[in-house]
DNA sequence: GTTAGCACTCAAAACTTTCGAGTGCTAATA
DNA sequence: TATTAGCACTCGAAAGTTTTGAGTGCTAAC
């Protein structure tokens, strides 16, 4: 008798010849037709056997008494681990499509996601890159009449944010002047980390009866770098879900459309990404595995890409569970390379 | 023998009793339902002898021999220009809600798509204001680092937007400010077509030897006030949609959550809507009346609000054709109102 | 002009049949 | 002992059939 871990050689290649089929065709996979897909030249009925063992160790599973076999979560597990061998295949203008549109973050990532999900066929979301443990570039704060005040904060990577400020009356000109002095001698090149309350206190401190406008700025500062709750997500090919049968009759594509919509639980999915540093970043959850409940009935594959300076962003594609793996793991480390290589560029900023 | 404008009492009230018994019901609707449902005593016979002439005027339609009948597109028109009346309906949370929010506008109009489309149970979007002739407010450049600068443009409505500029070599302080002020005290409180060619030369004139900043700068005002390509959607309840059998086993429904997805139809609506000036914004658009192919099944509902200072954006509701337009048009109307309110307030800069 | 009555239509739902891919088991074979 | 051929059996899907019932149009009576 075998050990749970230790199949056979025909085993394997019989698993993954039921895995391949299924991949292809989405339908159960029969003895009879494996007899002839496979090299080793075997009856159907050998090979019955040997389904009837790969069942019993839960690599695959029979929809109903007299079906074929589709693969398990743990089959397809196995096959993403050990099987699978990385397809060849080109991304190629990916890059030109996305440096065209390089000058604006949110249009690039968008036309990413977008490339990204007619290439695949599947869906796709990609998340701005995060300011996490980031640093402050530079801090303006302006007034821009008689009220209101502009607070202008750039972060690494250029990433700027804005809030404006209500005050009780208008600042002068000096007044302003120190102020922002103050600011940017204290805070420029602080990770946000670094800024603690005591920090804060001291500020405050030395802005004297201006207090109160520092503590606005710093709550915008903090407002700005809060991650959860603006964290840009760009999707697209949502309805590339309705492609697969299996997903489209569940009524899960419903709730995964409307997941797409709503992008809170992709935000869960990116914090899930980011978390766990998997080798090179690549990360496959299937069914069950994957922390949205919503897509249990799918697989999710993410990525992570990096700015330096610590600014990470996460793509991921959603598909059925018998996606393409090889394709979309290929497909996912080229674009994770252009970002990465565009990104590079931008940050030593050396336009044209 | 009636003209074809010049319909029965009778007949309007059938007509009347049958759209409305099918906004409800989504089924078509025969003689025997209505011989009950109306107040006019009359038996199915005669019914069926008054739906047979609505039918031949073009009002109803008989989906296939010997079903009820359903509403045309005329009929629903009919319906809406003369016969509705206009439900009372609460929508009142929708203010408390939206003011938590209002200091970040796409929060806020994000939150008013979701309230509205829970409230309705369709598909809603909306379009973030656009800064058709509007006004400047303030401009302010800073440098951020020896090579970058931040050009800070704050419109009317406080709509910011920003752009990074690389310059050659890094300003002096008082540079900047002549600049500034140069920038400002001929900008200011102008509106976007008042800038034209004509001053722009005047500027970098004036701006001697830092022309070249000058004309970073206009044109970061320039792509900032592009409308089309960066027009700001927020959409909800998408898969509301799916709640409507008619829709759903169309494959229509497919094509609409793509159209919310992708946005670039979305656009176009909204351009419409904001270009045809209807009586108090209000435009309903049913089946091939839309501007959109995709949604040639459904009916559009559209609403226009404003900023004042010549800001614009459209509200707008995607459901089937028998949606329940009483509802619809009270629930914009509200929300227009509310949007106004909140902006008006926001432009008086009362805040607490 | 209105209504009751009736024969007729037809989509949808329920039920039945057929089909075929698939299985497990057993006995024969190498 | 491992493999295979053969066969009876299962069961979902597809195709076909029947039933049902809401609806119609027409005609004749009120």
């Amino acid at each position: 008798m075998e050990q749970t871990h230790e199949l056979s050689e025909r085993k394997l290649t019989i698993l993954k010849a039921i895995i391949q089929n299924y991949l292809e065709t989405g339908e159960p996979v029969g003895s009879r037709t494996l007899s002839k897909y496979t090299d080793l030249n075997l009856s159907s009925a050998t090979i019955r056997n040997e389904m009837s063992d790969l069942e019993d160790l839960g690599y695959i599973i029979q929809p109903h008494t007299s079906a074929g076999r589709i693969p398990s979560d743990q089959g397809y597990r196995l096959y993403v681990d050990l099987l699978m061998e990385e397809k060849e295949q080109e991304l190629g203008e990916m890059r030109d499509v996305m440096l065209e549109k390089a000058d604006k973050l949110d249009k690039m990532l968008k036309q990413a996601a977008k490339t990204l999900a007619v290439n695949t066929n599947y869906a796709t979301m990609i998340s701005a890159p995060m300011n996490n443990r980031n640093t402050l570039k530079f801090i303006q704060l302006s007034q821009v009449d008689e009220s209101q005040m502009v607070a202008v904060i750039v972060m690494g990577g250029n990433v700027i944010k804005n809030k404006m400020i209500d005050v009780e009356e208008e600042l002068g000109n000096e007044t302003l002047l120190k102020l922002n002095l103050l600011l940017n001698n204290t805070l420029n090149g602080m990770s946000i980390e670094a800024i603690n309350l005591g920090l804060i206190a001291r500020l405050k401190e030395q802005a004297g009866i201006h207090s109160k406008v520092v503590g606005d700025v710093l709550d915008a500062v903090a407002e700005a770098i809060h991650i959860e709750d603006d964290m840009e997500i760009y999707t697209s090919g949502a309805t590339n879900i309705f492609k697969y049968p299996e997903l489209r009759d569940n009524q899960s594509a419903e709730e995964i459309i409307n997941a797409f919509e709503e992008k809170q639980q992709l935000a869960e999915l990116v914090t899930e990404a980011l978390a766990s540093e998997e080798h090179n970043g690549i990360q496959v959850y299937i069914g069950e595995e994957t922390p949205v409940k919503t897509m249990k009935d799918c697989s999710v594959v993410t990525a992570t890409y990096e700015l330096g300076e610590g600014m990470k962003g996460t793509i991921g594609i959603i598909g059925p569970k018998r996606m393409d793996y090889e394709h979309v793991m290929k497909s996912l480390k080229t674009l994770q390379s252009e970002l990465d290589a565009i990104f590079y560029k931008d940050n030593n900023r050396k336009r044209e």
